[in-house]
RNA sequence: GUGGGCAUAGCUCAGUUGGUUAGAGCGCUUGACUGUGGCUCAAGAGGUCGCGGGUUCAAAUCCCGUUGUCCACCCCA
Protein backbone atom coordinates (compact mmCIF):
# COMPACT_ATOMS: atom_id res chain seq x y z
CA UNK A 1 0.00 0.00 0.00
CA UNK A 2 1.08 3.28 -0.94
CA UNK A 3 2.23 4.88 2.20
CA UNK A 4 0.74 8.86 2.80
CA UNK A 5 3.07 11.33 4.27
CA UNK A 6 1.69 12.43 7.80
CA UNK A 7 1.16 16.07 7.73
CA UNK A 8 -1.20 18.46 8.97
CA UNK A 9 -3.41 20.61 6.81
CA UNK A 10 -1.63 24.18 6.29
CA UNK A 11 -1.53 26.64 9.53
CA UNK A 12 -3.08 23.58 11.68
CA UNK A 13 -0.99 21.80 14.55
CA UNK A 14 -0.57 18.64 16.69
CA UNK A 15 -0.03 19.78 20.01
CA UNK A 16 2.10 17.25 22.51
CA UNK A 17 0.80 16.59 26.03
CA UNK A 18 3.48 18.80 27.13
CA UNK A 19 2.55 21.73 24.81
CA UNK A 20 -1.39 20.83 25.60
CA UNK A 21 -0.55 21.43 29.24
CA UNK A 22 0.83 24.66 28.94
CA UNK A 23 -2.16 25.82 26.93
CA UNK A 24 -4.26 24.80 29.58
CA UNK A 25 -2.40 26.65 31.69
CA UNK A 26 -2.31 30.12 30.15
CA UNK A 27 -6.44 29.17 29.41
CA UNK A 28 -7.02 28.64 33.12
CA UNK A 29 -5.02 31.94 33.78
CA UNK A 30 -7.32 34.13 31.40
CA UNK A 31 -10.06 32.27 32.64
CA UNK A 32 -9.34 33.21 36.17
CA UNK A 33 -8.73 37.02 35.16
CA UNK A 34 -12.60 37.16 32.96
CA UNK A 35 -14.08 35.18 36.30
CA UNK A 36 -12.94 37.62 39.10
CA UNK A 37 -14.96 40.29 37.37
CA UNK A 38 -17.86 38.29 36.74
CA UNK A 39 -17.95 37.28 33.40
CA UNK A 40 -19.73 33.65 32.48
CA UNK A 41 -18.97 30.95 30.15
CA UNK A 42 -20.52 30.81 27.02
CA UNK A 43 -20.51 27.78 24.35
CA UNK A 44 -21.68 28.18 20.48
CA UNK A 45 -21.10 25.97 17.45
CA UNK A 46 -18.42 25.19 15.48
CA UNK A 47 -20.45 26.25 12.49
CA UNK A 48 -22.47 28.93 11.81
CA UNK A 49 -25.16 29.09 8.80
CA UNK A 50 -23.33 30.90 6.11
CA UNK A 51 -25.98 33.38 5.87
CA UNK A 52 -25.17 34.49 9.69
CA UNK A 53 -21.65 35.19 8.98
CA UNK A 54 -22.43 36.57 5.62
CA UNK A 55 -21.52 40.76 5.59
CA UNK A 56 -20.49 41.15 8.92
CA UNK A 57 -16.65 40.78 8.32
CA UNK A 58 -15.88 42.80 5.57
CA UNK A 59 -14.75 41.48 2.07
CA UNK A 60 -11.26 40.48 3.23
CA UNK A 61 -12.52 38.56 6.23
CA UNK A 62 -15.62 36.62 4.08
CA UNK A 63 -12.67 35.46 1.30
CA UNK A 64 -11.18 34.17 4.40
CA UNK A 65 -14.08 31.75 5.68
CA UNK A 66 -14.03 28.28 5.67
CA UNK A 67 -17.51 27.44 3.51
CA UNK A 68 -18.75 24.07 3.92
CA UNK A 69 -20.33 23.00 0.55
CA UNK A 70 -23.97 22.11 0.99
CA UNK A 71 -25.23 18.35 0.83
CA UNK A 72 -27.49 17.32 -2.14
CA UNK A 73 -26.81 19.58 -4.64
CA UNK A 74 -25.49 18.55 -8.28
CA UNK A 75 -21.98 18.59 -6.89
CA UNK A 76 -22.82 15.61 -5.55
CA UNK A 77 -23.58 13.96 -8.65
CA UNK A 78 -20.32 15.26 -9.72
CA UNK A 79 -18.68 13.71 -6.85
CA UNK A 80 -19.98 10.45 -7.56
CA UNK A 81 -19.02 10.62 -11.22
CA UNK A 82 -23.02 10.85 -12.43
CA UNK A 83 -21.46 13.48 -14.19
CA UNK A 84 -18.57 15.73 -15.05
CA UNK A 85 -20.07 19.18 -15.33
CA UNK A 86 -21.96 21.20 -13.11
CA UNK A 87 -23.26 24.91 -13.48
CA UNK A 88 -23.65 26.80 -10.60
CA UNK A 89 -24.80 30.38 -10.62
CA UNK A 90 -26.29 31.51 -7.19
CA UNK A 91 -23.33 30.90 -4.39
CA UNK A 92 -25.78 30.42 -1.35
CA UNK A 93 -27.26 27.39 -3.55
CA UNK A 94 -23.98 25.71 -3.07
CA UNK A 95 -23.09 26.68 0.12
CA UNK A 96 -25.11 26.62 3.47
CA UNK A 97 -22.31 26.31 6.42
CA UNK A 98 -19.34 28.20 7.32
CA UNK A 99 -16.38 27.56 10.02
CA UNK A 100 -16.44 30.60 12.35
CA UNK A 101 -13.81 33.71 12.19
CA UNK A 102 -13.82 35.02 15.26
CA UNK A 103 -16.47 34.99 18.35
CA UNK A 104 -17.85 38.12 18.26
CA UNK A 105 -20.52 37.09 15.68
CA UNK A 106 -21.77 33.67 17.08
CA UNK A 107 -21.82 35.55 19.86
CA UNK A 108 -24.07 38.61 18.74
CA UNK A 109 -26.37 36.04 16.99
CA UNK A 110 -26.57 34.14 20.67
CA UNK A 111 -27.99 37.30 22.09
CA UNK A 112 -30.57 37.94 19.40
CA UNK A 113 -31.77 34.37 20.20
CA UNK A 114 -31.71 34.07 24.10
CA UNK A 115 -33.28 38.21 25.01
CA UNK A 116 -33.89 37.37 28.37
CA UNK A 117 -30.59 37.15 29.79
CA UNK A 118 -30.06 39.50 33.06
CA UNK A 119 -28.55 42.83 31.62
CA UNK A 120 -25.77 43.88 31.16
CA UNK A 121 -24.59 40.32 29.94
CA UNK A 122 -21.26 39.81 30.64
CA UNK A 123 -20.06 36.21 29.20
CA UNK A 124 -16.77 35.16 28.34
CA UNK A 125 -15.79 32.38 25.53
CA UNK A 126 -13.13 30.54 24.62
CA UNK A 127 -13.04 28.85 21.57
CA UNK A 128 -11.44 27.32 18.37
CA UNK A 129 -12.06 29.45 15.23
CA UNK A 130 -10.52 29.32 11.38
CA UNK A 131 -9.25 31.17 8.67
CA UNK A 132 -8.53 30.39 5.45
CA UNK A 133 -5.20 32.84 5.98
CA UNK A 134 -1.90 32.34 4.12
CA UNK A 135 -0.25 31.06 7.37
CA UNK A 136 3.04 32.69 8.46
CA UNK A 137 4.33 33.55 11.80
CA UNK A 138 1.98 34.53 14.45
CA UNK A 139 -0.52 33.50 11.96
CA UNK A 140 -2.44 30.31 11.84
CA UNK A 141 -5.66 28.86 10.26
CA UNK A 142 -6.93 27.25 13.13
CA UNK A 143 -6.76 29.17 16.54
CA UNK A 144 -7.69 29.35 19.84
CA UNK A 145 -9.77 33.15 21.03
CA UNK A 146 -10.77 33.95 24.61
CA UNK A 147 -13.46 36.90 24.10
CA UNK A 148 -14.71 38.83 26.91
CA UNK A 149 -17.81 41.16 25.99
CA UNK A 150 -20.28 43.09 27.61
CA UNK A 151 -23.98 43.02 26.20
CA UNK A 152 -27.27 45.65 26.91
CA UNK A 153 -24.63 48.67 28.22
CA UNK A 154 -23.79 52.06 25.85
CA UNK A 155 -21.72 52.97 29.00
CA UNK A 156 -17.86 53.49 28.98
CA UNK A 157 -17.59 52.23 32.36
CA UNK A 158 -17.93 48.65 30.19
CA UNK A 159 -15.12 49.64 27.71
CA UNK A 160 -12.74 50.22 30.34
CA UNK A 161 -13.71 47.06 32.10
CA UNK A 162 -12.86 45.22 29.01
CA UNK A 163 -9.33 47.16 29.36
CA UNK A 164 -8.85 46.50 32.82
CA UNK A 165 -9.49 42.99 31.78
CA UNK A 166 -6.64 42.94 29.27
CA UNK A 167 -4.30 44.57 31.10
CA UNK A 168 -5.05 42.53 34.17
CA UNK A 169 -4.54 39.19 31.80
CA UNK A 170 -1.32 39.93 30.35
CA UNK A 171 0.06 41.19 33.67
CA UNK A 172 -1.28 37.72 35.29
CA UNK A 173 0.39 35.89 32.08
CA UNK A 174 4.02 37.80 33.51
CA UNK A 175 4.72 40.01 30.68
CA UNK A 176 5.60 42.99 31.47
CA UNK A 177 6.50 45.20 28.33
CA UNK A 178 2.69 45.71 27.03
CA UNK A 179 0.47 48.72 26.33
CA UNK A 180 -3.23 48.51 24.93
CA UNK A 181 -3.69 51.16 21.92
CA UNK A 182 -6.90 53.02 22.67
CA UNK A 183 -8.82 54.40 18.93
CA UNK A 184 -12.59 55.60 18.51
CA UNK A 185 -14.39 55.22 15.85
CA UNK A 186 -16.24 58.37 16.52
CA UNK A 187 -13.22 60.39 16.87
CA UNK A 188 -11.83 59.27 13.37
CA UNK A 189 -15.06 60.15 11.56
CA UNK A 190 -15.11 63.23 13.22
CA UNK A 191 -11.61 63.92 12.00
CA UNK A 192 -12.48 62.46 8.36
CA UNK A 193 -15.77 64.81 8.00
CA UNK A 194 -13.47 68.06 9.62
CA UNK A 195 -10.86 67.19 6.59
CA UNK A 196 -13.65 66.85 4.16
CA UNK A 197 -12.75 63.16 3.19
CA UNK A 198 -15.67 62.21 4.19
CA UNK A 199 -16.82 60.01 1.27
CA UNK A 200 -12.89 58.59 1.34
CA UNK A 201 -13.44 56.70 4.99
CA UNK A 202 -12.89 53.55 4.43
CA UNK A 203 -9.67 54.26 2.07
CA UNK A 204 -8.76 56.66 4.95
CA UNK A 205 -8.66 54.38 7.19
CA UNK A 206 -6.72 51.56 5.43
CA UNK A 207 -4.09 54.10 5.26
CA UNK A 208 -4.05 55.52 8.74
CA UNK A 209 -3.90 51.80 10.09
CA UNK A 210 -0.85 51.34 8.19
CA UNK A 211 1.11 54.69 9.98
CA UNK A 212 3.46 52.31 12.28
CA UNK A 213 4.23 50.36 9.38
CA UNK A 214 5.21 52.74 6.96
CA UNK A 215 5.39 56.28 8.05
CA UNK A 216 3.41 59.45 7.42
CA UNK A 217 4.87 59.94 3.76
CA UNK A 218 4.02 55.56 3.22
CA UNK A 219 0.23 56.99 4.14
CA UNK A 220 0.47 60.16 2.04
CA UNK A 221 1.78 57.83 -0.77
CA UNK A 222 -1.45 54.86 0.05
CA UNK A 223 -3.88 58.04 0.00
CA UNK A 224 -2.97 59.57 -3.07
CA UNK A 225 -3.04 55.91 -4.57
CA UNK A 226 -6.67 55.08 -2.86
CA UNK A 227 -7.98 58.41 -4.86
CA UNK A 228 -7.61 60.85 -1.53
CA UNK A 229 -7.06 64.36 -2.45
CA UNK A 230 -3.49 65.36 -0.99
CA UNK A 231 -4.56 68.26 1.25
CA UNK A 232 -6.95 65.80 3.20
CA UNK A 233 -4.30 63.57 3.55
CA UNK A 234 -2.38 66.08 4.95
CA UNK A 235 -5.06 67.34 7.17
CA UNK A 236 -5.82 64.08 8.56
CA UNK A 237 -2.02 62.80 9.39
CA UNK A 238 -1.64 66.19 11.11
CA UNK A 239 -4.46 65.83 13.27
CA UNK A 240 -3.78 62.06 13.95
CA UNK A 241 0.05 62.51 14.36
CA UNK A 242 0.19 64.86 17.44
CA UNK A 243 1.94 63.86 20.23
CA UNK A 244 0.98 65.23 24.18
CA UNK A 245 -1.00 63.56 26.78
CA UNK A 246 -4.23 62.45 25.95
CA UNK A 247 -5.55 65.12 27.89
CA UNK A 248 -4.49 67.64 25.86
CA UNK A 249 -5.16 66.04 22.11
CA UNK A 250 -8.53 65.81 22.80
CA UNK A 251 -8.74 69.54 23.86
CA UNK A 252 -7.00 70.80 20.83
CA UNK A 253 -9.68 68.48 18.78
CA UNK A 254 -12.60 70.36 20.35
CA UNK A 255 -12.58 73.19 17.81
CA UNK A 256 -12.32 71.11 14.82
CA UNK A 257 -14.54 68.14 15.38
CA UNK A 258 -17.14 70.83 16.72
CA UNK A 259 -19.37 71.22 13.96
CA UNK A 260 -19.04 67.01 12.95
CA UNK A 261 -21.61 64.42 13.62
CA UNK A 262 -20.11 62.03 15.36
CA UNK A 263 -16.79 64.07 16.87
CA UNK A 264 -18.11 65.37 20.12
CA UNK A 265 -19.52 62.34 21.17
CA UNK A 266 -16.15 60.91 20.76
CA UNK A 267 -13.94 63.40 22.92
CA UNK A 268 -16.61 63.03 25.67
CA UNK A 269 -16.43 58.64 25.43
CA UNK A 270 -13.13 59.15 24.82
CA UNK A 271 -12.50 61.24 28.04
CA UNK A 272 -14.45 59.04 29.94
CA UNK A 273 -13.47 56.66 29.17
CA UNK A 274 -10.10 57.04 30.14
CA UNK A 275 -11.05 58.84 33.86
CA UNK A 276 -12.60 55.54 34.47
CA UNK A 277 -9.52 53.89 33.76
CA UNK A 278 -7.99 56.28 36.19
CA UNK A 279 -10.18 55.56 38.92
CA UNK A 280 -9.93 51.98 38.45
CA UNK A 281 -6.56 52.38 38.72
CA UNK A 282 -5.10 50.62 35.75
CA UNK A 283 -1.23 51.40 35.28
CA UNK A 284 -0.87 54.22 33.08
CA UNK A 285 1.52 52.24 31.13
CA UNK A 286 -0.47 49.89 30.06
CA UNK A 287 -2.86 51.86 28.26
CA UNK A 288 -2.52 54.80 25.93
CA UNK A 289 -5.10 57.48 23.42
CA UNK A 290 -3.51 56.08 20.15
CA UNK A 291 -5.91 58.22 16.98
CA UNK A 292 -4.31 56.53 14.74
CA UNK A 293 -5.95 52.67 15.46
CA UNK A 294 -8.58 52.01 13.24
CA UNK A 295 -8.98 47.88 13.41
CA UNK A 296 -10.19 46.51 10.22
CA UNK A 297 -13.80 44.55 10.84
CA UNK A 298 -16.70 46.32 9.83
CA UNK A 299 -18.99 46.22 12.53
CA UNK A 300 -16.99 48.73 15.40
CA UNK A 301 -19.05 51.69 15.96
CA UNK A 302 -16.97 53.31 18.92
CA UNK A 303 -14.01 52.66 21.15
CA UNK A 304 -11.74 50.00 19.69
CA UNK A 305 -8.52 48.68 21.35
CA UNK A 306 -5.48 46.47 20.75
CA UNK A 307 -2.40 45.14 22.96
CA UNK A 308 0.65 44.83 21.63
CA UNK A 309 4.33 43.75 22.64
CA UNK A 310 7.49 44.96 21.69
CA UNK A 311 8.65 41.69 21.63
CA UNK A 312 8.42 39.58 19.39
CA UNK A 313 7.09 41.45 16.83
CA UNK A 314 4.21 39.36 15.72
CA UNK A 315 1.33 42.03 15.71
CA UNK A 316 -1.28 42.40 18.29
CA UNK A 317 -1.89 40.35 21.16
CA UNK A 318 -5.72 41.38 21.55
CA UNK A 319 -7.78 43.53 19.90
CA UNK A 320 -11.63 44.43 19.99
CA UNK A 321 -14.21 47.62 20.23
CA UNK A 322 -17.68 48.57 20.64
CA UNK A 323 -19.72 46.90 18.15
CA UNK A 324 -23.54 48.61 18.91
CA UNK A 325 -25.32 47.47 16.19
CA UNK A 326 -24.20 44.60 15.10
CA UNK A 327 -26.78 42.46 17.14
CA UNK A 328 -29.67 44.63 15.90
CA UNK A 329 -28.89 43.01 12.20
CA UNK A 330 -30.18 40.18 14.07
CA UNK A 331 -33.06 41.16 16.05
CA UNK A 332 -34.21 44.81 14.27
CA UNK A 333 -33.89 46.18 17.84
CA UNK A 334 -30.34 47.77 18.53
CA UNK A 335 -28.36 46.49 21.56
CA UNK A 336 -24.96 48.05 22.52
CA UNK A 337 -22.04 46.12 23.24
CA UNK A 338 -18.09 45.86 24.00
CA UNK A 339 -15.59 43.42 24.32
CA UNK A 340 -12.16 42.05 23.20
CA UNK A 341 -10.44 39.23 22.33
CA UNK A 342 -7.10 37.40 23.40
CA UNK A 343 -5.51 35.59 20.90
CA UNK A 344 -4.04 32.79 22.71
CA UNK A 345 -1.68 31.35 19.79
CA UNK A 346 0.24 35.04 19.90
CA UNK A 347 0.07 34.95 23.39
CA UNK A 348 1.88 31.37 23.77
CA UNK A 349 4.25 32.37 21.21
CA UNK A 350 5.36 35.33 22.91
CA UNK A 351 5.49 34.08 26.16
CA UNK A 352 7.48 31.22 24.67
CA UNK A 353 10.02 34.23 23.78
CA UNK A 354 9.55 36.08 26.73
CA UNK A 355 10.38 32.31 28.62
CA UNK A 356 6.87 32.50 30.61
CA UNK A 357 5.86 29.44 30.09
CA UNK A 358 5.98 26.76 33.14
CA UNK A 359 7.97 24.27 33.25
CA UNK A 360 7.02 20.64 31.08
CA UNK A 361 5.26 19.00 34.89
CA UNK A 362 3.25 15.98 34.59
CA UNK A 363 -0.16 14.88 34.47
CA UNK A 364 0.57 11.94 36.76
CA UNK A 365 2.10 12.08 40.30
CA UNK A 366 3.30 8.51 40.85
CA UNK A 367 4.27 5.03 39.28
CA UNK A 368 3.47 2.11 40.98
CA UNK A 369 5.99 -0.08 39.67
CA UNK A 370 5.66 -3.89 39.27
CA UNK A 371 8.46 -5.60 40.53
CA UNK A 372 7.37 -9.10 39.46
CA UNK A 373 4.67 -11.59 38.69
CA UNK A 374 4.48 -12.52 42.43
CA UNK A 375 4.07 -8.54 43.57
CA UNK A 376 1.86 -7.59 40.88
CA UNK A 377 -1.37 -7.61 42.83
CA UNK A 378 -0.05 -5.78 45.58
CA UNK A 379 0.62 -3.44 43.31
CA UNK A 380 -2.60 -3.16 41.43
CA UNK A 381 -3.79 -2.98 44.81
CA UNK A 382 -1.86 -0.14 46.00
CA UNK A 383 -2.22 1.63 42.92
CA UNK A 384 -6.31 1.82 43.09
CA UNK A 385 -5.73 2.66 47.12
CA UNK A 386 -3.42 5.97 46.24
CA UNK A 387 -5.90 7.11 43.00
CA UNK A 388 -9.04 6.40 45.75
CA UNK A 389 -7.19 9.24 48.05
CA UNK A 390 -6.79 11.50 45.06
CA UNK A 391 -3.72 10.54 43.60
CA UNK A 392 -3.33 10.60 39.96
CA UNK A 393 -1.18 7.08 39.92
CA UNK A 394 -0.34 5.00 37.11
CA UNK A 395 1.51 1.42 36.42
CA UNK A 396 2.93 0.24 33.54
CA UNK A 397 1.09 -1.08 31.07
CA UNK A 398 3.38 -3.80 29.72
CA UNK A 399 6.21 -6.27 31.01
CA UNK A 400 9.13 -4.82 32.00
CA UNK A 401 12.01 -6.90 32.67
CA UNK A 402 13.28 -4.94 36.66
CA UNK A 403 13.17 -1.55 37.37
CA UNK A 404 14.85 0.07 35.25
CA UNK A 405 12.94 -0.21 32.28
CA UNK A 406 9.78 1.92 34.47
CA UNK A 407 11.91 3.91 36.03
CA UNK A 408 13.11 5.18 32.70
CA UNK A 409 9.17 5.41 31.56
CA UNK A 410 8.60 7.46 34.71
CA UNK A 411 11.39 9.87 33.59
CA UNK A 412 10.80 9.55 30.30
CA UNK A 413 7.18 11.08 31.54
CA UNK A 414 7.86 13.68 34.06
CA UNK A 415 6.30 11.68 37.12
CA UNK A 416 7.95 12.72 39.85
CA UNK A 417 7.46 10.04 42.37
CA UNK A 418 7.91 6.26 42.14
CA UNK A 419 6.41 3.65 44.75
CA UNK A 420 8.18 0.71 45.12
CA UNK A 421 6.49 -2.63 46.11
CA UNK A 422 9.03 -5.22 45.99
CA UNK A 423 8.58 -8.60 48.10
CA UNK A 424 11.04 -7.10 50.85
CA UNK A 425 9.10 -4.40 51.43
CA UNK A 426 5.95 -6.90 50.84
CA UNK A 427 7.22 -8.73 53.47
CA UNK A 428 7.82 -5.59 56.10
CA UNK A 429 4.62 -4.07 55.55
CA UNK A 430 5.96 -1.09 53.60
CA UNK A 431 6.68 0.59 50.17
CA UNK A 432 9.49 2.45 49.05
CA UNK A 433 9.00 5.82 48.05
CA UNK A 434 11.42 7.39 45.81
CA UNK A 435 11.64 10.83 44.10
CA UNK A 436 15.50 10.38 42.76
CA UNK A 437 18.33 8.23 43.17
CA UNK A 438 19.49 9.93 46.46
CA UNK A 439 15.99 10.84 47.29
CA UNK A 440 13.81 7.98 48.44
CA UNK A 441 12.18 7.23 51.89
CA UNK A 442 10.34 3.94 52.95
CA UNK A 443 7.16 4.45 54.93
CA UNK A 444 4.64 1.79 56.11
CA UNK A 445 2.61 0.81 53.72
CA UNK A 446 -1.16 1.94 55.44
CA UNK A 447 0.55 5.45 55.41
CA UNK A 448 1.56 5.16 51.59
CA UNK A 449 -0.81 7.72 50.50
CA UNK A 450 -0.55 10.42 52.76
CA UNK A 451 3.19 10.31 52.80
CA UNK A 452 2.89 9.88 49.14
CA UNK A 453 1.22 13.87 49.12
CA UNK A 454 3.54 15.29 51.79
CA UNK A 455 6.62 13.87 49.46
CA UNK A 456 5.11 15.14 46.48
CA UNK A 457 4.33 18.72 48.38
CA UNK A 458 8.01 18.72 49.19
CA UNK A 459 9.12 18.21 45.79
CA UNK A 460 6.59 21.00 44.54
CA UNK A 461 8.04 23.33 47.30
CA UNK A 462 11.44 23.30 46.46
C1' G B 1 -2.75 37.26 -4.93
C1' U B 2 3.09 39.18 -5.18
C1' G B 3 8.26 38.23 -3.70
C1' G B 4 12.40 35.20 -1.11
C1' G B 5 14.50 30.64 1.61
C1' C B 6 13.99 25.44 2.31
C1' A B 7 12.50 20.17 0.69
C1' U B 8 17.41 13.57 2.31
C1' A B 9 14.52 7.53 7.28
C1' G B 10 8.40 8.26 11.45
C1' C B 11 11.06 13.06 13.82
C1' U B 12 15.58 16.60 13.91
C1' C B 13 19.30 16.96 10.50
C1' A B 14 24.60 15.83 8.04
C1' G B 15 26.03 14.59 3.11
C1' U B 16 33.03 17.80 0.49
C1' U B 17 34.55 20.81 -6.74
C1' G B 18 28.92 16.00 -9.39
C1' G B 19 32.24 10.06 -8.32
C1' U B 20 31.65 3.01 -5.09
C1' U B 21 26.28 0.07 -1.94
C1' A B 22 23.24 7.72 1.01
C1' G B 23 24.67 8.59 6.89
C1' A B 24 24.05 10.22 12.33
C1' G B 25 21.06 11.25 16.64
C1' C B 26 16.16 10.44 18.52
C1' G B 27 12.14 7.07 18.16
C1' C B 28 10.62 1.88 16.97
C1' U B 29 11.51 -3.88 17.06
C1' U B 30 14.44 -8.06 19.07
C1' G B 31 18.13 -9.92 22.43
C1' A B 32 21.61 -9.51 26.95
C1' C B 33 21.53 -7.25 32.18
C1' U B 34 17.25 -11.08 38.55
C1' G B 35 15.97 -4.19 43.23
C1' U B 36 17.32 1.81 41.39
C1' G B 37 22.05 7.68 38.60
C1' G B 38 16.71 8.10 34.49
C1' C B 39 20.79 3.27 31.55
C1' U B 40 24.42 0.34 28.94
C1' C B 41 25.71 -3.31 25.22
C1' A B 42 24.46 -6.23 20.69
C1' A B 43 21.44 -6.86 16.48
C1' G B 44 17.40 -5.20 13.24
C1' A B 45 13.43 -2.81 10.48
C1' G B 46 12.78 1.75 8.13
C1' G B 47 14.75 5.84 1.88
C1' U B 48 11.17 6.28 -5.67
C1' C B 49 16.95 11.87 -1.67
C1' G B 50 9.08 16.03 -2.61
C1' C B 51 7.42 15.12 -7.90
C1' G B 52 8.40 15.60 -13.44
C1' G B 53 11.84 16.66 -17.11
C1' G B 54 16.89 18.10 -18.73
C1' U B 55 22.61 18.33 -18.69
C1' U B 56 26.45 14.41 -17.90
C1' C B 57 30.27 8.47 -18.65
C1' A B 58 28.09 9.54 -13.72
C1' A B 59 23.02 13.72 -10.20
C1' A B 60 20.78 13.87 -3.27
C1' U B 61 24.48 17.46 -5.48
C1' C B 62 23.99 21.45 -11.63
C1' C B 63 19.60 23.57 -14.84
C1' C B 64 14.15 24.12 -15.89
C1' G B 65 9.26 23.21 -14.37
C1' U B 66 5.87 21.71 -10.57
C1' U B 67 3.99 20.79 -5.66
C1' G B 68 4.59 21.39 -0.52
C1' U B 69 6.46 24.23 3.48
C1' C B 70 8.49 28.47 6.05
C1' C B 71 9.43 33.81 5.90
C1' A B 72 8.01 38.93 4.13
C1' C B 73 3.86 42.04 1.89
C1' C B 74 -1.82 42.61 2.32
C1' C B 75 -5.01 41.78 6.38
C1' C B 76 -5.48 39.98 11.11
C1' A B 77 -5.36 37.22 17.10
Amino acid sequence: MRRVKPRTPPGMRDFTPTEVRQRTWVIERIRTVFERFGYEPVETPTLELFETLKGKLGDEGEQLLFKVLRRGTALEDLRLGRVNRVEVTDFDEVVDYALIYDLTVPFSRFLAMHPTLPMPFKRYQIQRVWRGDKPQRGRYRELYQCDVDVAGSASMLADAEIIAITVEALGELGFEEFTTRIGHRKLLDGLVESAGGGEHFQNICVAIDKLEKIGSDGVREEMARRGVPAEIATGILKQVTQEGPAPEILKRLEAPLAATRQGPQGIAETRELLAILSAMGVPEQHYRLDLRLVRGLDYYTGPVFESIVTRPAIGSLTGGGRYDELIGRFTGQPLPATGTTIGLERIIDAMKEHDLLPAAGSTTDLLVTIFDEATREAALRLATELRAAGLRTEVLLKPSRGLKQQIAYASAKGIPLLAIVGPDELAAGLVTLRAGPRDQRQVPRDRAAAEARTFLDALAGS
